[in-house]
DNA sequence: ATCGCTTATGTAATCCTTTACATCGACATT
DNA sequence: AATGTCGATGTAAAGGATTACATAAGCGAT
């Protein structure tokens, strides 16, 4: 009744020929004649022989697949690389496996089932934090597996990584506000272990100075990059005396919070205090007022990533340990829009 | 210098057991004795032993992996869902593979692909579409695949499936704007092929009928859940005569859309439309204005449709078609928001 | 001491492909 | 005619874990 999948076997029989014939015509048909090809062929129809991917994965010591270590699979950010990575590789025949990394502690288990490279054949790590799991570099096999990191990656870490140019992108927003002339510039930022927060903390500080105004710390909000956090951060921002004119965002989704909540209390965006926001999701642009933010080329960053690793994965070990660490550094552009003005009053 | 990686029999040397012995004890570890546990323990750590995937699926004709079919991966609708299937999942020791289906034409080679059950243990169907394909009913081992459809299902097909009743949910929307006040009511619905669209449409047409109100087909415009189309449908709704004073949107980013271009144009809602959504997405929640939408509970269905899949996969061939095909129709609520209030003027 | 039963372990077959190596014709060169 | 070359095919050996079956050891009962 529940008879055993056709193998390769069964098609050799049937097409005439040996099994490495029919191997060969699967995947080198210009290795074979015209004659076996078509018997072969035929034969496959016949049996609906499907490749069975566990032996071939046996045989070549290789899975076709490659792992995403994603920090938050929830977050619309993500789930956009995610798209330009599946596309790529899958153009490329591989598979790609998602990890959410959230529920899992560091030195869970799974990470290093991941790196053990015979689960994958390489890996892409959205998650900055993971870097600091010692797994990372301890065992030899799991640190030489090919990996490339992206997004939340210090760009001066020695690592193959796709990045942005966070502090660069900070510095810009951080001028267009002070360009429109507000003098009392606040940052809502990421969570402080976050690479990303630290470049781009340094960057909008950086840009605050070189204008000649102060950067205090209590016009410094701590974040998480979550709706919550912008929400929160409303909350402090009411209650502050002196407040700050206007606030960079180290996300969109903080900054809609952020906007949002305002709005809830009765005070307007940009006209009591202009927004920057970081990212440029799609919302942003339809948001009540469309967001003036960072443009992050997400599913530019994913395909870059894949085609990254895609190219390590084709190096032998050698050959990737000689090599210096690819990286690669892709363009933002800040993109004004109607969350951002000059201020109600001139003077502070 | 490239050493292979430590297999079984490396451990089993150094543990001075057999190959068996190993594999027993890292698999049923209650088989062996205390003293073998822990010889082969030691001698795992020893030698930096990892399994082979591979080997061990070919043996076991088993992937412990599962493919999640996504029709558009870069949508925060499904990001969502699929963070729930990873949680259930990877919780269940099986690894996650997605695949976006938007860019495989239907017929494409990897469906059945994924489909012959060497490559996955399970599939979660998140792309209505993919039924219409005849792929999933021709090959027998394909249709034998256990499968779970989720989200995009039509709750009367004979499938196994998690979804949620479209159509209470829509009739749920309307009367709630007709309990306001409003006697001309619109939709916004998604793609006319998408089986969503048919139940939530047909679930509003009631409503409105049962409250003795009229949806001329004028009122119904065509849209496909994107941001874009709520931003088309605004340009509609405004060049239109006699026009709705709500409009029942059948997905928040079509809502949001709608009424960022409306602001746009300078047009206040709920002041002079009310709008309803569809999904609750996060973001909802703090827009502006805040967004009277239908929630669903996103995360739980893509949980209950990886258990679903689970159980299925538990069971034999034989079980699973004798059984009938199980449905699961989760609880939507209407979360009433700001962006729906009485109509300006009572009478139309 | 023998038998039977249980528990722990080992041996070796098995899962299905890929591919190194051997073989075989056919054809060209000398 | 003998030799060499080349392309196409077949044979059989991996690849690494699981597990059916065989064996051995331990123990209680007779």
């Amino acid at each position: 009744m529940t008879t055993r999948a056709p193998s390769i076997r069964d098609v050799a029989k049937v097409a005439g020929v040996s099994t490495a014939s029919v191997s060969r015509t699967l995947s080198n048909p210009e290795m074979v004649s015209e004659a076996t090809r078509a018997l072969v062929f035929n034969a496959v129809q016949q049996t609906g022989y499907r490749i069975n991917v566990s032996a071939r994965n046996l045989r070549k010591q290789a899975t076709s697949a490659i792992a995403v270590l994603v920090p938050n699979l929830a977050n619309p950010f993500f789930a956009r690389i995610l798209s330009g990575i599946a596309e790529v590789m899958s153009g490329a025949g591989f598979s790609v496996l998602i990890a959410d990394t959230t529920p899992m502690s560091l030195d869970d288990h799974r990470v290093p089932a991941f790196l053990s490279l015979n689960q994958t054949d390489g890996l892409i790590v959205l998650d900055g934090l993971l870097e600091r799991d010692a797994l990372l570099n301890r065992g030899t096999p799991a640190s030489r597996a090919p990996m490339v990191f992206a997004c939340e990656w210090n760009e001066n870490l020695v690592r193959p990584s796709v990045t942005i140019d966070n502090q660069d992108a900070a510095r810009r927003a951080i001028r267009h506000l002070v360009s429109l002339g507000h003098k009392r510039i606040g940052v809502l930022n990421g969570p402080r272990d976050n690479v990303l927060t630290q470049a781009r903390l340094e960057g909008a500080q950086g840009a605050i100075h070189e204008s000649g105004l102060e950067l205090p710390k209590r016009w410094v909000f701590d974040g998480d990059f979550t709706l919550q956090a912008g929400v929160r951060a409303a909350a402090l921002w009411l209650g502050a005396q002196n407040r700050p004119t206007a606030v960079f965002c180290a996300s969109d989704e903080m900054a809609m919070g952020f906007i949002g909540e305002l709005n809830q209390r009765g005070v307007r965006v940009p006209d009591e205090v202009s927004v920057v926001g970081f990212d440029d999701l799609e919302i942003a642009a339809h948001f009540v007022p469309p967001l003036t933010t960072i443009h992050q080329p997400r599913e530019a960053i994913g395909r870059a990533a894949a085609q990254m690793l895609l190219d390590r994965m084709s190096l032998s070990v050698q050959e990737r340990e000689r090599q210096p660490a690819p990286k690669l550094v892709l363009p933002v552009d800040l993109v004004i829009r109607k969350s951002t003005s000059p201020p109600r009053q001139s003077a502070g």
